[in-house]
RNA sequence: GCCCAAGUGGCGGAAUAGGUAGACGCACAGGACUUAAAAUCCUGCGAGAUUUAAACCUCGUGCCGGUUCAAGUCCGGCCUUGGGCACCA
């Protein structure tokens, strides 16, 4: 069968009879199946799209036939960069560029028979488009959701534009990779934090994927904490700090703020170092994100000198730093610092020499009853030039352990640890490297028969020679000393105590985890959440501080400084200030010039424009000019949705009824590369409409999955330079559009990443020219061969379908062909339903040989198949027998057999005797039609 | 560092609710058809022991342990590889 002829034949047949065209006013019930619509590059469509619009397809395809009004739409997402780029270097406008691209991308999406609805297609460019995306922007601001900030920007100092967070993480371009600088700017912002809240909140009502959800809380970020207000001492001034953890308050011994805090220039008379001051500040501004947030770096700030902070809750004097480690996007650009029970106020404590208060313990052991309590030490030495540890080993009598023992009266716990070291060990020449947390452990002591309950602090000391003198034991202390490396210190030393100690010497910082409190007045004893819980009530009712949430999500930088984007539809009056562009003169066009080139000041190249930029005052009618930046790339992409449901009207950006009908996108898929921001940009958009009555839903998606991607033979990602591109016209040219899709269908779980392979491929051209040669046996006889087979197969394919499950759906109907080849003939039944349940995957070649053998109907007219519970299971089925949990033999039984008869039949099985001659039938087990299971003794 | 996901033959990958691990495909090997090749068809294909052969046996889903009559699947602890976030207080 020549496929090209065949194709062609299909698609002229499915394009004309309308197949696919969904009704807007329709008593079906309906569906709505989206796939991402593509960015139309220059390269063409990649294999990649060839597998999630077929796998969309498939779904689409068979929804249809199950009788649903299915709306399957596809569009262009055609505003951006690239465009923009190829645009300024052939010296075109943007809009041939894209046109050109567009048709590149429809014919080839054409030669694979995807079953788009291509009356509803436009492109985010289109002006009748992009009107109404200038229309929902003023809504925002109507509503008092858009609004103009000079803000501190990330800027792209080669695309030469202004960036949001999300486009810059890592502190690089994400289009061209350079490094991000700070660059001051006046950007529009939309007020996207009000809704952090409720796009968590939303997640409720949607059925994405746990991952999914994930990404979008994670991005949200969330956190529950406090303000706590420290005053600085003889002012009238405080410094308001969020943290999440209160409970440590009383181990705050600094705090920190960033370098932008607004209350240094406060309080500048009264710091004495203010030039120092100045000059970090310089130093912060002048690195970029990236640097500010590279991973290897040291901590760096500055002492306010002359100014000291008050801790709240004991009256202590707390210094102020300031230190770009503390940002002032986040909370309120200051911290409490508890070195002690956190990492990064840890690491700047011991760089700066600022004292380190514990105020939780970790707990070991089990309390008892009855408990005498005690102080102790346990000292881990550690010898450098042979990376080994001094244990005792106590043998029989406790195991191998570090050097351990009780504080006594009037002695310090490092003062213990020396004494002890030198009487069990006799090494005289130690020196400290640093002092662990104390740890709180319950123990028995089975010499003394007494349960203890003791605070040990731990140590690391570092041996500094070998000189060792005599030990100074007791009677008792039976014990040899041995150095070991690691690994013996993993396997041997078995005490939580010293393992927990060893763990923080090996691991030198803050204690993060729970414990009870100490030093901490009334908080002392409690756990970390009931700590916080009390902490909280006192610092309210003190009037010191307060509960509060606070989000990682921050308002959304709507400006770009480029040619290529949505005009922001505002003007500017030195009368009248920002007034919006009335409805009517809707869509503000961009303007037909040939120059794109952006500025190196940082404005829009549309600035350079004067006869568009001048304009008249809508509200006054005087002179004004346009606000020349333009919309970043996400904003068509952030309702296009909406406007598959009514693409043409010219009146609304889509119509009630329309909006009312199709509800939501049922079943929404893309990439998972953008899929946390395009979600987050998309819900957003949507929620507002919603809020302000303009849809029907606060969710616009129920359900979202994500394709994984198709890499090279080579597995990695292709790409030109590494040659492992696959053109998709050449695979439709070479095995035909439907071998592509089935391809790709069966590659593998849809989810994951697969790498391409040229045999498989073949091996899927194979299995269609086997569908095909099947023709031969067709008979005019009626009915199914076999009756559980078919109902079977029809099961197995319309579940997975259903659940995304295509490779599985294309290897149960490898072995429902396996079976007709068996069979001498095949009636028409029979191959029927082999050809309608192929429809979906691979539509072309099964719609030809449907023909061939004479239906009357075409298979996209005909109904999607259904089966029979009661005949998906053969009347004979051969079920295992376990002995003992392992396999022995295999019976043939009935379905739905008598247990006594299967156990009977068990029995008889000569290899089941053997392994239960001799022994005692202790209980069998018969799980029906699946397994038997004899346990014997 | 934190969060998430995944580790199954030579390879891609199967295995509703724990119930005959390796479906289906690829690759490979042997055979049939053919003058020959291609195409097609048939057979074999996790590792190992034993046997003339079949049967049968042992081991086997990253590693260690647990729950269970039964574990790829559940629980605890690790290891490795991907992905995301990253001074978020």
């Amino acid at each position: 069968m020549e496929s090209k002829v065949v194709e062609n034949k299909w698609q002229k047949i499915w394009e004309e009879g309308g197949y696919f065209h969904a009704q807007n006013n329709s008593d079906k019930e309906k569906y709505y199946i989206l796939v991402e619509f593509p960015y139309p590059s220059g390269s063409g469509l990649h294999v990649g799209h060839v597998r999630s619009y077929t796998a969309l397809d498939a779904y689409a395809r068979m929804k249809r036939m199950q009788g649903y009004n299915v709306l399957f739409p596809m569009g262009w997402d055609a505003f951006g960069a690239p465009a923009e780029q190829y645009a300024i270097k052939n010296h075109i406008h943007p809009s041939k560029a894209v046109e050109e691209n567009i048709k590149t991308f429809k014919g080839q999406i054409k030669s694979l028979g995807i079953s788009f609805d291509w009356e509803r297609e436009f492109s985010t460019t289109d002006p009748e488009y992009y009107k109404w995306t200038q229309w929902q922007f003023l809504k925002f601001y109507e509503h008092g959701m858009a609004y103009k900030a000079k803000k501190d920007i990330n800027w792209c100092p080669t695309c030469k534009t202004g960036l949001s967070n999300e486009d810059s993480s890592g502190g690089v371009c994400e289009r061209c990779g350079s490094k991000v600088i700070q660059k001051e700017k006046e950007q529009w912002m939309l007020r996207m934090s009000d809704y952090a809240e409720s796009l968590i909140d939303g997640l409720k009502d949607t059925h994405f994927a746990d991952k999914i959800k994930l990404g979008q809380i994670n991005w949200i970020g969330k956190s529950m904490g406090a303000e706590v207000l420290f005053k600085v001492k003889g002012t009238n001034e405080d410094i308001k700090v969020y943290t999440t953890r209160c409970d440590t308050l009383f181990g705050a011994t600094f705090m920190v703020l960033a370098p932008e805090h607004p209350i240094l220039e406060t309080l500048k008379d009264k710091i004495k170092n203010m030039d120092e001051v100045r000059e970090y500040q310089k130093y912060a501004k002048e690195k970029t994100t990236f640097e500010r947030t590279e991973l290897v770096k040291e901590k760096t700030g500055v002492k306010l000198e002359g100014v000291t902070a008050v801790n709240p809750v004991n009256g202590k004097d707390v210094e102020i730093w300031i230190g770009d480690y503390v940002m002032m996007g986040y909370g309120t650009g200051a911290i409490m610092a508890v070195p002690a029970h956190d990492e990064r106020d840890y690491e700047f404590a011991q760089k700066y020499n600022i004292p380190i208060i514990q105020v939780l313990e970790e707990v070991t052991g089990t309390p008892h009853e009855g408990e005498t309590k005690k102080n102790s030490i346990v000292a881990v030495l550690y010898d450098e030039k042979e990376n080994k540890y001094l244990t005792i080993n106590w043998h029989e009598k406790g195991g191998r352990l570090f050097i351990g023992g009780t504080i006594k009266e009037g002695e310090t716990p490092y003062e213990c640890a020396l004494r002890e070291i030198k009487e069990e060990t006799g090494y005289q020449n130690i020196e400290l490297v640093s002092e662990l947390p104390v740890i709180n452990h319950h123990y028995y002591a089975y010499n003394k028969d007494k349960y203890f309950n003791i605070d040990s602090t731990g140590f690391l000391f570092k041996l500094k020679d070998y000189t060792q003198d005599k030990q100074n034991l007791d009677d008792d202390e039976v014990f040899d000393l041995e150095w070991v490396n690691e690994n013996t210190i993993a396997e041997e030393v078995k005490d939580e105590l010293h393992v927990k100690t060893y763990l923080y010497a090996k691991n030198l910082g803050a204690m993060i985890g729970d414990g009870i409190h100490i030093n901490s007045e009334f908080l002392n004893g409690l756990n970390k959440e009931d700590a916080i819980n009390k902490m909280l009530e006192y610092l309210k009712s003190k009037g010191l501080g307060n509960q509060k949430v606070n989000y990682r999500l921050q308002d959304w930088i709507f400006s770009r400084q480029r040619f290529w984007g949505e005009p922001i539809p505002l003007v500017y009056c030195d009368k009248c200030g920002w007034v919006p562009v009335p409805e009517s003169e809707l869509p503000v066009l961009l303007p037909n010039v040939a120059e794109y080139e952006p500025t190196d000041d940082g404005e829009s190249p549309l600035a350079k424009i004067t006869d568009w930029v001048n304009t008249t005052c809508p509200k006054c009618g005087g002179k004004a000019k346009r606000e020349t930046d333009t919309m970043p790339n996400w904003a068509g992409s952030s309702w296009y949705f909406l406007r598959y449901m009514d693409p043409h009207n010219d009146k609304e950006f889509a119509s009630k009824e329309a909006l009312d009908y199709w509800g939501k996108v049922d079943w929404y898929n893309g990439g998972m590369e953008h899929t946390t921001r395009h979600l987050l940009y998309a819900r957003f958009w949507n929620q507002f409409l919603h809020n302000v009555g303009l849809v029907p839903n606060s969710e616009p998606i129920d359900i979202r999955v994500s394709h994984g991607m198709i890499l090279g033979s080579n597995n990695e990602k292709m790409s030109k330079s590494k040659g492992n591109v696959v053109n998709p016209d050449d695979i439709v040219r070479e095995y035909g559009a439907d071998t592509l899709r089935s391809y790709e269908m069966f590659i593998g779980d849809y989810e994951k990443d697969a790498a391409w392979s040229i045999e498989s491929l073949r091996g899927c051209k194979r299995f269609l020219d086997r569908v095909e040669r099947l023709k031969s046996k067709v008979t005019d006889d009626k009915g199914y061969t076999d009756d559980v087979i078919v109902n079977k197969t029809i099961k197995k394919v319309t579940n997975d379908l259903s659940n995304m499950k295509y490779n599985t759906v294309i290897s149960s109907l490898m072995i429902l062909t396996g079976f007709y080849e068996k069979c001498e003939t095949i009636t028409k039944d029979d191959y029927r339903v082999l050809l309608i349940l192929l429809n979906p995957i691979a539509p072309h070649i099964t719609e030809e040989l449907n023909e061939q053998i004479g239906s009357s109907k075409k298979i996209v007219e005909m109904s999607w198949p259904t089966y029979d519970e009661a005949k998906t299971i053969d009347d004979e089925i051969e079920i295992g027998v376990q002995v003992n949990g392992k396999l022995r033999a295999s019976i043939k039984i009935n379905k739905d057999e008598d247990q006594e008869l299967i156990i009977k039949k068990a029995l008889e099985e000569g290899n089941v005797q053997n392994h239960i001659s001799g022994k005692e039938i202790v209980k069998t087990i018969v799980i029906p039609n699946r397994i038997v299971n004899i346990v014997v003794k």
